[in-house]
DNA sequence: TACGGTACAGCGCAAAGCGTAGTAGCTATG
DNA sequence: CATAGCTACTACGCTTTGCGCTGTACCGTA
């Protein structure tokens, strides 16, 4: 992977987490396989699962364990109000970025 | 600044470095104060400077020192070939990831 | 018993943004 | 001439984070 991939990603994988979270719960191994089915977010396990336990901490998550038909027991996560203003506030300067970058590259009107 | 904020820029900055630089030259504190007026994507020093650095070393940037009238001599930055081509790579990646995230906060059609 | 898929956890590295501070040239003010 | 302030760039070190790699545990099938 080159590596200027991976510092563009830095700070994405909390928001497509939090956005993936957004309508209904999931478990981590569910939000993994989401975000693969867009191979430009297709994130490792290794790089999931730490954030949502941080993202718990952090109380943007609630956890909830449930026993799982094929394998170990799933922790399932949910939205939390703090979560979803979280992921507001994310949209925003995500929204604020793509404007600018648009203006970056489309107009030289300044 | 919220920690998620810097992490969702890493890697942007690069881009938008390059962006700036896409038409005309320019030296470090003109790119800074460009990107500046954007408050979204308004770096410091200490991130620009090492950027531009970087990417002159990596064959993206061809550099030009030329004297200022208001202090020293400023060292001016174009793109070179391979500097386009990395922008648009990352302009590519930049607009698969805006695709992706604007269809899971948008649409569960899936 | 061995294998494969599911589900998660831990370790350690490298990259990059950024705060802070420093250097040096030029102009303006008193 | 001394101080301040703007310009332009450099250097150090911290912190966060994505990610590769490995390990663990549960379950079904052959």
């Amino acid at each position: 992977m080159r590596t200027w991939i991976a510092q563009m990603r830095k700070g994405l994988v909390e928001l497509c987490v939090l956005a993936v979270l957004r309508e209904r719960e999931a478990y981590g191994y569910e939000v993994l396989q989401r975000l693969a089915e867009a191979d430009s977010l297709a994130f490792g396990e290794s790089t999931v699962y730490p954030v949502l336990a941080r993202l718990a901490q952090d109380g943007m998550l609630r956890v909830r364990v449930a026993p799982s038909p094929n394998g170990p027991p799933r922790r399932y996560y949910r939205l939390t109000p703090l979560g979803a203003a979280r992921l507001r506030e994310m949209l925003s300067y995500w929204n604020e970025i793509q404007t600018e970058i648009a203006k970056l590259t489309k107009g030289d009107s300044e």
